[in-house]
DNA sequence: CGCTGACCGTACGGTAGCGTATGGAGTCAT
DNA sequence: ATGACTCCATACGCTACCGTACGGTCAGCG
């Protein structure tokens, strides 16, 4: 095979962390997937802890903001969060990178960018709970509520899809449970 | 030191999942701990795996149950999913294994236990929310529900506590919400 | 046409953990 | 008090991975 780049490593990075874990980072491993030693490794990243840090990063990049543009296509707010719902629970795939990093949320390359996405999209939906009509506080209370379950769903669905049931019934129960007024 | 039991064992091993996740349950650090060697272990046990497997169970059997027992102390249904919020998001050391657990879900030692757990767990609040005067099916799902917001709050309180703010307020939002006649 | 530098392969040493072999110390019944 | 049995330490080999040293290749440029 001919050269390879930067991206050519976050890229297999990528699909090996959402298969096994931060674990499945590693160089030797993903040398071999791409037809490669460790020396190319070695040669774009000074150490395996930064070409984690460039992969998570790069995930960080082109993930969340992505789901979002999809998202602001709908009409109202209310469309909004229901096809955010929709979008974020029917993709597993998706989620297997999200469940990976959670489960390595010690990592010194993993917290930050945790960090960071945690707060993004609560903020996002808290915005779409304030154009519902929400207090302020209630809203942020509402959104990391929402989240809470967004998380919880996506281990339930990876973890015992068994015990989880009918998955069109369950989002219904979510978009009204999330939007009642108490 | 003395003698060590099958119980010193799954003991340390406990911590250590506690604290560093299935990983941790290795042999060797295990015995550093308990100021053994590796041989003790092997005597014990046959295999890593059947350590694992053993410490799980007993998780499984010690937890689990207590924590349906303390509940069921309160009187009525509503005050018992209350209390069983309160309790369950208060301790953030009792969800570290949860949590460990869950991240090591395709472990063939963590799957079954983590199964049955989660069954269990679930079919108690749904008696909990048929008691409530639900209908069977919507039970079922405000259980679900219900058990997703336990997990994601249990991971945004391990990984990113700063996001989630006052944990009063949330419990009291998370009642209300799960407790809604949509 | 040869030099330079980006890129990669090879070979090596180091660490952490799994599992095995074996001997030996303590204990207990006879 | 001796044989058997339980429990453990020591020492070893094996695997998977990290990281380094260094030499070789090839493209492009002068």
């Amino acid at each position: 095979m001919a050269r390879r780049t930067r991206d050519d490593w976050t890229g297999v990075a990528l699909r090996a962390l959402a298969e096994g874990g931060v674990a499945a980072v590693a160089v030797e491993p993903l040398a071999a997937r791409l037809g490669a030693t460790k020396g190319s490794a070695y040669w774009h990243f000074p150490n395996r802890e930064a070409l984690l840090k460039a992969t998570l990063e790069r995930w960080e990049r082109e993930h969340t903001e992505a789901v979002i543009e999809l998202v602001e296509s709908a009409p109202g707010p209310l469309e909004k969060l229901r096809l955010l719902f929709a979008t974020v629970l029917e993709d597993v795939r998706h989620s297997a990178v999200e469940l990976a990093m959670l489960a390595a949320k010690d990592d010194p390359a993993v917290a930050p960018v945790l960090g960071r996405v945690t707060e993004r999209r609560i903020a996002y939906m808290e915005e779409l709970f304030v154009a519902l009509g929400f207090d302020a506080d209630v809203a942020r209370r509402r959104a990391v509520l929402a989240y809470s379950i967004y998380l919880g769903q996506a281990q339930l669905l990876s973890a015992t899809p068994d015990a989880v049931g009918g998955r069109r019934a369950l989002l219904e129960e979510t978009v009204t449970v999330v939007l009642g007024r108490g």
